[in-house]
RNA sequence: UCCCCGAUAGCUCAGCGGUAGAGCGGGCGGCUGUUAACCGCUAGGUCGUAGGUUCGAAUCCUACUCGGGGAG
């Protein structure tokens, strides 16, 4: 691994907006910044080309998925994740502790860490601040994660609680492994904390001033867009974003979608990854400036221009909608391709946009247009399908 | 001309005495640190036509119409 250490600069603020700079051993991105999903050590269907050309700067990837499969040890003889997958930008790692939550039945949390059944065969794993972190440097990430614990939208305050103060320790478990570790901090790995508390803002103003006191090289806001509404998403990112050191990053976990970034720009934030983007776009959903689209409907049946005449995409500048709607229909696998490279093209031209927004100092002016034009999701659908899903998965 | 088979939702078919179902397709919606090329909701049918048997027929009988196959 190169010998540049990870660095942040922040170089101009716009309001709460921030735009600045990351330096990491693989290279610098620019923030505000957009992370694609590759969890699995590939953002699904897409070519490292294809995503660097659709704009990515970093990606994102998981350390529970990669240590069950194919494991820690096989890609680190394969010479880390970048050589393993072919990406030699920077890499951002998730810790686990997000899986612990989304994969609700099979594990059981302690002060300890957490006991896993692996989602492939059901054999039992044990996931400690420790292995966690050994996980993540033994994968070469550029910029891993505390493993924390992330908790359920609508669970009781003292169980809010008692998750917060656990992470609490484990960050600092984290970051005395990180620190003492022989090849960890010295080959110029970052480690971002994490910040919980649910939606209380007690918890949430405790939880940002333990993690702040910890010296990170970056501060993430954890525990949102689980479930509650945009409303209190807002508010939390603003509330803990204030509380954050100013000349580290901010990393809002698992958000979103583009009126979220826009909204969490808005409050401070300078780095998001989302599973969203590439996930709909799998499933027909594609993003234009007036909302999300599903391309499987007949309006799109003989339509010649692309689906976005203002997008500079591939897909977009290749492709009339007519055929990426007929992929979609006849179920072709370029259909999934060329729709996650339209929606990361989306997300990634918006981080574009909305930087030299800031650069411009016309944030402001910016989001309003931006959001006056597009159109998010219905409040109340969302909520009514989010119980429902929960009740066919979770039965 | 005769014999056989079929005719049920837009399509392919199931149901074979108790007042119609599936898959696909159509329409609508959802997906936020990926257990998701996934999930949910919904609209379509006087069961080819006309008679008959029966308390009751998509189901049994008869004729006819249309399709497919065979014989001549």
């Amino acid at each position: 691994m190169p010998e540049t250490k990870f660095d942040f600069q922040l170089l101009h603020t716009d309001g709460g907006a921030r735009a600045g700079e990351l330096e990491t051993p693989h290279g610098k991105a620019l923030t505000p910044l957009f992370m694609p999903v590759a969890t699995q050590a590939t953002v699904k269907g897409l070519t490292p080309e294809e995503v660097r050309a659709a704009g990515a700067q970093i990606i994102l990837s998981n350390a529970y998925h990669l240590y069950l499969r194919p494991g820690v040890g096989t890609v680190g003889k394969m010479g880390g994740l970048h050589r393993f997958m072919g990406w030699d930008g920077p890499i951002l790692t998730d810790s686990g502790g997000f899986q612990a939550f989304s994969m609700g039945p099979l594990r059981k949390v302690t002060d300890d860490g957490i006991r896993f059944r692996s989602h492939i065969d059901g054999s039992a794993h044990n996931f400690t601040p420790q292995l966690a972190t050994a996980n993540q440097e033994g994968l070469g990430a550029d910029i891993a994660m505390c493993f924390d614990q992330c908790i359920a939208y609508g669970a009781t305050e003292k169980q809010v609680r008692q998750a917060m103060e656990r992470t609490h320790r484990w960050a600092q478990t984290c970051f005395d492994v990180h620190q003492s570790s022989p090849t960890g901090a010295a080959m110029g790995q970052a480690l971002f904390g994490i910040v919980q508390g649910g939606t209380f803002p007690d918890l949430r103003d405790e939880s940002a001033r333990a993690i702040s006191a910890i010296p990170f090289h970056g501060y993430a806001v954890g525990g949102l867009a689980v479930g509650e509404n945009k409303e209190d998403m807002y508010r939390f990112t603003g509330l803990v974003a204030e509380l954050l050191p100013k000349d580290k990053p901010r990393y809002l976990m698992g958000v979103g979608s583009p009126e979220d970034l826009v909204e969490g720009v808005a409050r401070g934030i300078d780095m998001f990854d989302c599973a969203l983007p590439t996930r709909v776009a799998r499933n027909g959903s594609l993003f234009t400036p007036e909302g999300r689209v599903d391309i499987t409907k007949s309006r799109y049946a003989e339509q010649q221009e692309p689906l976005d005449e203002t997008c500079d995409c591939y897909t977009c500048r290749n492709y009339s909608a007519a055929y990426l709607r007929h992929l979609f229909r006849a179920k072709e696998l370029l259909g999934l391709r060329l729709a996650s490279i339209h929606n990361l093209r989306f997300v990634l031209a918006l981080m574009e946009r909305i930087r030299t927004s800031i650069l411009e100092r016309r944030f402001d002016i910016f989001r309003r247009e931006f959001l006056d034009v597009y159109q998010p999701t219905d409040e109340a659908a969302r909520q009514q399908q989010k119980e429902r899903w929960l009740r066919t998965r979770g039965g």
